[in-house]
Parts: C-alpha cells; structure tokens; sequence
DNA sequence: TTGCAGGGGTCAA
DNA sequence: TTGACCCCTGCA
C-alpha cells in the first residue's frame, strides 16, 4: 500500500482497491462518519477527526499527518489486507457471493476496543440512529474536541476520562438501562479486571468470555467488539437479522443462536465476520429477501 | 391524539 | 428458557 502526502495535512493513498466508504461505513460496524454532500465521509477515531474521499483507487486523507496514515489510517481502514483473498474464500457459496456483490467494498474496520465495547452496549435493543446521537452525546460531554475546518468534532471518551461517571450523569443521555452497563465496563477496564489489550491478545474464545465479565456484555456484543476492534475475524454476531439469515438460507426456522454460531464457523470458518458482516448488510438493505 | 410493537440483546430467576 | 427492561420511532 503506498501514500505521499499532497500537502502537509492532505495525503493520498494510491492502489486502492474492493473499497468503498459507503458500504463500509454504513454497514453498521461504526457509528462515527457522516456523509457530506459531496460524496466524502467526515468523522473521528482515535482521537483524529479526517474526512476521506474515495475517487476509483484513490483515497484522499484531508486533515491528517504522514505519521497519522501510517500508525492509525491505513490499518483502521484495513487496506492492508487483501480482500480479492476473502472473496476467492466464498466465490462457491452463492448467498455470501451475492451479498459480497452487493455490499462490495465493505471492509472490518479496526477500531478502538473501548469505544467499540463501549458503542454495542449501547446498541443492545436499539436503533442505529438512537445510537449514534447518544454516542455523539456521549462524546461531546467527556471527550476532546478536536476541529476539522469550521466543524468540531468530539473524540469518544477514554475509560480515564469516564473514571467518575455514575449512571445518573448519564440520564441526559437517555440510555435507559445501559447507563449502568456503560459504568460496569468503565470500572472493570481501569480497574484491570477486564484487561482490554490482553483481549485482542487471547484466543477467540478466551477473549469472549474475558469481555462478557461485563454487564450488558453478551455474546452478540462481545462478538461485535472482537470483530470491529480486536481483529478476531472468527467472530460471528448473531443479531436478529443475521439469525433470520441463517434460518432461511442455511438451517431451518428452530434453529438457536448457539446452532447458528456453530454452522457458521462450519461454513465460513476462519474468516466468518467477514461473511457476517455481508450478510447482514445484504439481509437489513433487502429485507431478508434472498 | 393515544396506543402498541419492535429495535444489530442481556439479565435474572 | 422466559419475561422484563429504558427510551425512541413508526404506524395504526
């Protein structure tokens, strides 16, 4: 993967390829970026708020540094990883194919592990749009602000800077019943009862059951902050729709989450978050129509 | 207007 | 295994 910067904040990154911002960023993995009216993409992580703009296979990176596209970008984005490998993987399986068609470019991101277990607490019977304010909310009441043009953006908190939260201090959040679980996951990360880093060192199902020490921390949960932030690419999460998905193409209407989870680490195996994340894509866009 | 169902689940019994 | 759960949105 090569880069040059065009400028001192701009940088473009050239022979870029399966990409696509949209389907990346709107296939539910984030809660993050938002779509200008020009087709580029606004948002911040780790603590750097950027705008990318996606032209054939050239990224342009606005607001960033040589050091920032090297240690945060290209890996966040997962533009190192080959994904005409992971399309080979499931070219004989006709559902993830079509999905893989149709949510193409779609890559895992790798984000930060706190703000994503953070994040899909939050998610539990919830709506992404509800989500994504009261992770903004969130965000703009304890994390930094940091500007990009005009606009200020806010950096979602550390677990440091979350230390004296109760749940009460949440209410304005309307989070419901989450606030508690936002406050457990703080006090068990600092103090290292939850090891967050040790997390995307343990094996897949060690790593699970670390992070369902949590409160509000289920399976579904855990397994989204193994695939979107601890590069746990076995991770399957079973949501209602990927549980409909299953049922109709793969089993039949009994089968339960725990049976699904089995089939899929039997059908896509080593790469199943990969195959989750089309097929959910796929299911949510077309409602479960196949 | 009011009422109800359901939302990328999880907890507790 | 099952019902309750905070709060919001969409739809009769």
């Amino acid at each position: 993967m090569n880069f040059y910067m065009k400028d001192a904040t701009t940088a473009i990154v050239s022979d870029v390829e399966h990409f696509n911002l949209t389907h990346t960023f709107m296939c539910g993995q984030c809660f993050r970026w938002y779509e200008n009216e020009d087709g580029t993409y606004t948002g911040i992580a780790y603590g750097k708020a950027v705008t990318f703009e996606l032209n054939g296979n050239k990224l342009t990176i606005y607001n960033t540094t040589e050091d920032d596209v090297k240690n945060i970008w290209l890996d966040y984005l997962d533009l190192n990883r080959d994904y005409s490998h992971i399309k080979a993987t499931y070219a004989k399986d006709k559902y993830v194919s079509a999905a893989m068609e149709f949510g193409y470019g779609i890559h895992i991101l790798n984000q930060d592990v706190f703000e994503c277990l953070i994040s899909f607490i939050i998610s539990t019977q919830n709506q992404i749009p509800r989500i994504k304010k009261i992770v903004a909310a969130l965000s703009e009441m304890y994390g930094k602000a940091c500007k990009i043009g005009d606009v200020t953006l806010y950096a979602f908190p550390t677990a440091e800077e979350l230390k004296d939260v109760k749940a009460e201090d949440l209410a304005s959040l309307k989070a419901g019943y989450r606030a508690d679980y936002i406050v457990d996951a703080v006090a068990k990360v600092l103090s290292g009862e939850v090891d967050l880093q040790k997390v995307k060192l343990l094996p897949y199902a060690e790593a699970k059951k670390e992070l369902m020490k949590i409160k509000g921390v289920g399976p579904k949960v855990a397994d989204c902050v193994l695939l979107f932030s601890s590069g746990k690419s076995e991770a399957f999460p079973v949501d209602v729709w990927v549980q409909r998905t299953m049922r109709t193409l793969y089993m039949d209407e009994k089968a339960t989450n725990r049976q699904i989870e089995a089939k899929a680490t039997e059908l896509f195996g080593k790469y199943a978050g990969f195959a989750q994340q089309y097929l959910f894509y796929y299911s949510r866009e077309n409602s479960n129509n196949w």
